[in-house]
RNA sequence: GUCCCUAUCGUCUAGAGGCCUAGGACACCGCCCUUUCACGGCGGCGACACGGGUUCGAAUCCCGUUAGGGACGCCA
C-alpha cells in the first residue's frame, strides 16, 4: 500500500491540504503502508519554489513524516510528454489545433445560449477522419473520453458514477509543451505505484478523467477517496475571509503542532467512543479512510484553541520551551532566558494560557527585572488603599523575611498567623503581595510565585511596592 | 444553467431498525473548588431540515421537497 500527498506550491500550506496529509498518513501509518510527497508544479506560472519550501517546512513542523520524495514534478516533465505522445499513437489522444480565442467564443456562445461549455470536438473529428496534422503548428493534446458511464468505487462515497458524454475531451499537454494536472498525476500515480488516491472532495469531478487515463495507459486503477471539504463558519469552503488559513498562521498564533495536528485530525473523522484527545501514534493504530464522514465540517477556531490549552497544560516544561522561544520577545535579541530560569513559571502558568503567546504574556513579570516591574492601573486601584497599608506591608515583609524554608507551606501559615494577629483578613495582604510580585491583579497563586521567583527576588519587589506607596495612591 | 455531493444541538460529532425521554466535546449560563486568574467538579440551555412511504417499530431504509456545498479551464 502506498499513498501520497501531492500539494501544489501556489501558496502556502492550507489547513484543508494539512488535515488532507494527515489523513493520508494516517492511513498509510495503520495498513503499514507507505507515504509520498509528491509536489505538483506543473503550472509554471503560478508556481513557486519559495511556496514549496514553505509547505515542506510547514509539514514538517505538523509531525508529517512522509516517507518517500518531495518529488518535484517539474523534473519529470519529459516523461509526461512521452507518455502523452504514446496515447497520440495508439488513438487515445488527439492534437488540438483550436486557439485559445476559438475556445473562448464557443464557451461564450454557451453560456449565452444557456447551455454547459463543452469542447466541439473539431479536431478529434479530424484526427479521426485521417487528416493530414503537422505536428509544429501550435496545438494541444487532448485525451479522447468516450461515451458510456464511468463508474468507481470511493472509499468515503461508496459506489460514484459520472456519464462519460458529459465529460470533455480534457487537455494533457498545453500549447507550452507542459503537462495538464490530469497527465502529470496519473502518470506519476501509475510510475510511483500508488495504490490509494486521498484528496479533497472538490476532485472528484476530476476522478472519471483520470479513470479514462490509466484505461488508456492499461494501468491499475488506484482506491479513491474523497475527503469532504472544511469550511469556514459562513459554510463555504475556507477562506481568508473567515479566518486564519494557514498551517503557519496557526503557529504564530501560537498553536502546538500536535494540537493542530489533533485537531484537523478529528474533522471528519473520530476514533470511537467520546476521545477528544488523540495523539498522532493513537490514531495511527485506529485509522481508516473508510471512516471519514461523508459531510463537510465547519472549522471551529474556538475549539481549537480549547485543544490547544489541553495540550500546553499536559505537556513538560522541556516540551514547551522549544516552541516557546519565539514568543519571548527577548528570545530575538539573543538573550533567551534558559530553560532553568523559566520552568518554575512556565509550569504554574500553562494551565492558564490557550496559547503559546498567552503563555508568554503570562510569564512577563517573571522574566523582568525587579525593578522595571510594571503595576496594573486597575489592580493598583483595586488593592492599594487603606492608611495601614504601609505598616500591614512592611510587617508582611519583616514576616517573610523570617521565613524558613521559604516554601508555599511555610510562608502561607506565616501570612495567615500575621493577618489573624492583626485582625485582618489574609486577602489584605495576599492581594497587595500579588500586585508586588506580578505587578497584576491576577496570576497563580501567590504563594507559589513567590517561590517560584525566590525569596530574594519576593522581597525586593515587595519593598519596591512599599517604597512606591506614596506615588501610586 | 448542467453534473455531482451532503443534511443530528450555534460548531465538531456518537448513532449500522428497538439499547434514544438522542450520548460526548467546544461555546454560553449557573453552582462548587479557590480571598485572584485558570484548571477541575457538578448542573443547565440546546439537534434528528420538511413531507411522504417501508416496518409491529425509524435519527437510522426508500422516494420527493427544501437548504447548503462542490465541479464545470491550455489551475491544481
Amino acid at each position: 500500500m502506498k499513498l501520497r500527498f501531492a500539494p501544489s506550491p501556489t501558496g502556502f500550506l492550507h489547513v484543508g491540504g494539512a488535515r488532507t496529509a494527515i489523513f493520508n498518513l494516517l492511513h498509510a501509518r495503520r495498513h503499514g503502508g507507505t507515504m509520498l510527497l509528491r509536489i505538483e508544479d506543473t503550472d509554471v506560472e503560478r508556481s513557486k519554489q519559495h511556496h514549496a519550501e514553505q509547505i515542506v517546512s510547514s509539514l514538517q513542523w505538523l509531525g508529517i513524516d512522509w516517507d518517500e520524495g518531495p518529488v518535484y514534478q517539474s523534473d519529470r516533465l519529459d516523461r509526461y510528454r512521452d507518455r502523452a505522445e504514446e496515447l497520440v499513437e495508439s488513438g487515445k489522444a488527439y492534437r488540438c489545433y483550436c486557439t485559445v480565442e476559438e475556445l473562448e467564443a464557443d464557451r461564450a456562445a454557451a453560456e449565452q445560449g444557456g447551455d454547459a461549455y463543452r469542447y466541439s470536438g473539431r479536431c478529434r473529428r479530424r484526427a479521426e477522419a485521417g487528416e493530414p496534422q503537422p505536428d509544429d503548428a501550435p496545438h494541444v493534446i487532448r485525451c479522447k473520453v468516450m461515451a458510456g458511464p464511468i463508474e468507481f468505487h470511493d472509499l468515503i462515497r461508496g459506489d460514484v458514477q459520472f456519464e462519460g458524454e458529459l465529460i470533455d475531451d480534457f487537455v494533457l499537454i498545453r500549447s507550452d509543451g507542459n503537462p495538464t494536472y490530469h497527465l502529470s498525476v496519473v502518470v506519476d500515480d501509475i510510475d510511483m505505484e500508488i495504490t490509494h488516491v486521498a484528496r479533497g472532495d472538490d476532485h472528484l469531478s476530476n476522478t472519471p478523467k483520470h479513470i479514462v487515463l490509466f484505461r488508456a495507459f492499461g494501468a491499475p486503477i488506484p482506491v479513491f477517496a474523497h475527503l469532504p471539504l472544511i469550511l469556514g463558519s459562513d459554510r463555504k469552503r475556507l477562506s481568508k475571509r473567515s479566518g486564519a488559513t494557514s498551517a503557519e498562521e496557526y503557529r504564530d498564533l501560537g498553536i502546538v503542532p500536535a494540537a493542530l495536528f489533533n485537531f484537523l485530525t478529528l474533522l471528519g473523522w473520530n476514533p470511537g467512543g467520546d476521545r477528544e484527545l488523540i495523539s498522532a501514534g493513537e490514531a495511527a493504530q485506529v485509522f481508516d479512510l473508510s471512516d471519514v464522514n461523508k459531510a463537510p465540517a465547519v472549522f471551529d477556531a474556538e475549539k481549537l484553541l480549547w485543544m490547544n490549552g489541553q495540550y500546553l497544560m499536559r505537556m513538560t516544561a522541556e516540551e514547551i520551551y522549544p516552541h516557546l522561544l519565539a514568543f519571548i520577545p527577548a528570545a530575538e535579541a539573543a538573550a533567551a532566558p534558559p530553560l532553568d530560569a523559566i520552568r518554575g513559571a512556565i509550569e504554574l502558568n500553562k494551565t492558564r494560557a490557550r496559547t503559546l503567546k498567552e503563555l508568554a504574556e503570562l510569564l512577563v513579570p517573571f522574566l523582568a527585572a525587579d525593578e522595571s516591574l510594571e503595576y496594573e492601573a486597575d489592580a493598583v486601584k483595586k488593592h492599594i488603599k487603606g492608611d495601614d497599608l504601609a505598616a500591614r506591608l512592611t510587617e508582611l515583609h519583616e514576616t517573610l523575611a523570617k521565613t524558613e524554608p521559604f516554601d508555599v507551606t511555610t510562608s502561607e501559615q506565616a501570612l495567615r498567623a500575621l493577618a489573624e494577629s492583626r485582625g485582618l483578613s489574609a486577602g489584605k495582604l495576599i492581594h497587595p503581595l500579588r500586585l508586588a510580585l506580578t505587578g497584576r491583579g491576577s496570576s497563580p497563586p501567590v504563594f507559589d510565585v513567590a517561590v517560584v521567583l525566590g525569596k530574594e527576588r519576593s522581597l525586593r519587589r515587595l519593598q519596591r511596592l512599599i517604597d512606591r506607596l506614596p506615588s501610586l495612591a
